[in-house]
RNA sequence: GGUUCCGUGGCCGAGUGGCUAGGCUGAGCUCUGCAAAAGCUCCUACAGCGGUUCGAAUCCGCUCGGAACCUCCA
């Protein structure tokens, strides 16, 4: 049996707006995508957010022995800001800023990104498709909807005719609006549009004399629409239906709605089978974004190099903040609430480290009432999890774990008096959720050898003069090392350990 | 204006009909040469008003407050 059959998994879909059971297309195997970066510009945390909760839920399905595929995409081609027809290429437009070529922007940010996501360690997707690198395909799917009636050009540009496929289809379906609404709502057409409908969306636009980024297509010198791309490389890797789409809750509208419809237009079947939004990462109750003008980049962060930090804070603890709320509420960034998750995490972490050196000899008198907490304990770790990939719920288990693991430490528990089997399953839970599924490893230190082999010296030298009841010295000892960030800690059998704190 | 969501204890943040969330802070206790760490205990809430129900933070209605989307955004 299977962790994924023991513990089958419920996630709440965008489309129906409720959570339901998870059944993959093909059993065992799941595949999904998310919508990755437009790489014009720095990554700021908000942008984290989402894909460190998409991270989450790829490294869980694993872990529960899914297969998984998940594809990521890297948005290389200018969306068009402002309006859809008459908006600036962006990464066209960074690039004459900078007096760079387009690719040397992308390639740029995309090398930032992906250093953001090392940092917060969110593992690689299995496949980062490029949209420039799918220009035929994006091209094939415009002429299909053409020649199926569900899209027209003008003027070199393809447009796709929403209330064409509003005949057949539900336009609107995921984010609950009807055509006629948003016929009604919004910006007028103007004359200089081409498009039928304001309602209609851009699969293929005409470049202009100085737009850089163009391919050669049926239509004359141009490049794709925004939403295209995704449509493309989705079917591509993952097939003309799959499990999981997942983005960013301000993805929804329009993006997302005007996938399914080309989707479902172009291969005459939905798409996705699981739409999953994760929500904003806020700054006093607003959405975190660049043209707000509140937003945090990493290195901002991790130096407290920002108006509204009072100090840096690291990635993990960054990481562990994030997944104490659910994906699908919105998260208020402040500095209390970092503090709160530092110390937090910081037991968690500790946590961590003792129960990969505690380990059972021998199994006497066995504590059934002990065994039986413990095994629930690793039991709710799933289950938790598996309920809509719960991390806040998840990580309050935890905190019980780590709350046992320091009574196995202390000796008030007595770790062989636990049920062999239960003992190892609890260890490898507490670690697997830890490390494996919320990706929380322990905060890199300055830790090495030489560090270790020096504290070592002192901490045995100071056990001596403890021995000799030379407190003023074994006090100073600790005192100078904690104030240059090395606090000992003894314990209870005159052990000494140390942590480095940061 | 349209669509949708939210309002939980000092702070952050889970929970969607009956059962302890959890973290941080604060107070006390235990252990310790003293600390630190750790363990235990306490402070116990669901914006307001009304309704449904044996029973509601949880369902329904209204009021107040906040947010997101409808333009590019994760």
């Amino acid at each position: 049996m299977k962790l994924y059959e023991k513990y089958p998994v419920h996630l709440s879909n965008s489309l129906s707006g409720e959570k339901e059971k998870f059944e993959t297309i093909t059993p065992g195997f799941v595949g999904m995508y998310v919508c990755g970066p437009t790489v014009y510009n720095y990554a700021h945390l908000g942008n984290a957010r989402t894909f460190l909760t998409f991270d989450t839920i790829s490294r869980y399905l694993r872990f529960i022995e899914y297969k998984v595929r998940y594809v990521r995409n890297i948005t290389d081609v200018g969306h068009l800001e402002s309006d859809a027809d008459e908006g600036e290429d962006k990464i066209g437009k960074k690039a004459r800023l900078e007096q760079l070529e387009p690719m040397e922007i992308v390639k740029r940010y995309t090398e930032d990104f992906h250093s953001m996501m090392r940092q917060f360690n969110i593992l690689p997707p299995n496949i980062e498709p490029t949209a420039t690198a799918h220009i035929i395909e994006q091209i094939n799917i415009v002429k299909k909807l053409i020649d199926l009636g569900l899209a027209y050009e003008v003027n070199g540009s393809v447009y796709f005719d929403v209330k064409k496929y509003n005949q057949s289809h539900h336009y609107g379906i995921l984010s609950g609006r009807n055509i006629e609404e948003l016929m009604e709502s919004g910006r007028e057409l103007d004359s200089q549009d081409e498009k039928r409908e304001k309602v209609d969306f851009a699969l293929w636009k005409k470049a202009s004399p100085q737009h850089i980024m163009r391919w050669p297509s049926p239509w004359g010198e141009g490049f794709p629409g925004w939403h295209i791309e995704c449509t493309v490389m989705s079917t591509k890797y993952l097939g003309e239906t799959f499990d999981i789409h997942g983005g960013g809750m301000d993805l929804k509208f329009p993006h997302h709605e005007c996938e399914i419809a080309q989707a479902t237009g172009a291969n005459g079947r939905a798409p996705v089978k699981y739409w999953v939004h994760s929500n904003m990462l806020t700054v006093n109750g607003q959405k975190m974004s660049k043209s707000l003008g509140n937003s945090f980049l990493p290195a901002e962060l991790f130096t407290g190099n920002h108006p509204l930090l009072q100090k840096g804070y690291s990635p993990m603890t960054v990481r562990f903040f994030m997944l104490q709320s659910h994906y699908s509420s919105t998260l208020d960034f402040s500095n209390e609430a970092l503090n709160a998750a530092e110390k937090g995490f910081k037991k968690l972490s500790n946590a961590l480290s003792l129960i990969k050196n505690l380990n059972q000899e021998k199994q006497e008198g066995i504590n059934s009432e002990l065994s039986k907490q413990l095994a629930l304990l690793a039991d709710e770790c799933f289950k938790n999890m598996s309920d809509d990939f719960n991390t806040a719920k998840t990580l309050a288990v935890l905190f019980e774990m780590a709350s046992r693991i320091n009574d196995l430490k202390s000796g008030t528990l007595k770790i062989n008096s636990i049920e062999k089997i239960i003992f190892t399953t609890f260890k490898s839970t507490y670690i697997g959720m830890m490390e494996e599924v919320l990706g929380l490893t322990e905060d890199a230190s300055i830790n090495n050898n030489l560090v270790d082999g020096t504290i070592q010296v002192l901490i045995n030298l100071r056990k001596k003069v403890r021995a000799d009841k030379n407190f003023a010295l074994s006090d100073k000892i600790r005192d100078d090392l904690k104030a240059i960030g090395i606090q000992l800690k003894d314990g209870k059998d005159g052990e000494m350990s140390y942590e480095i704190e940061n």
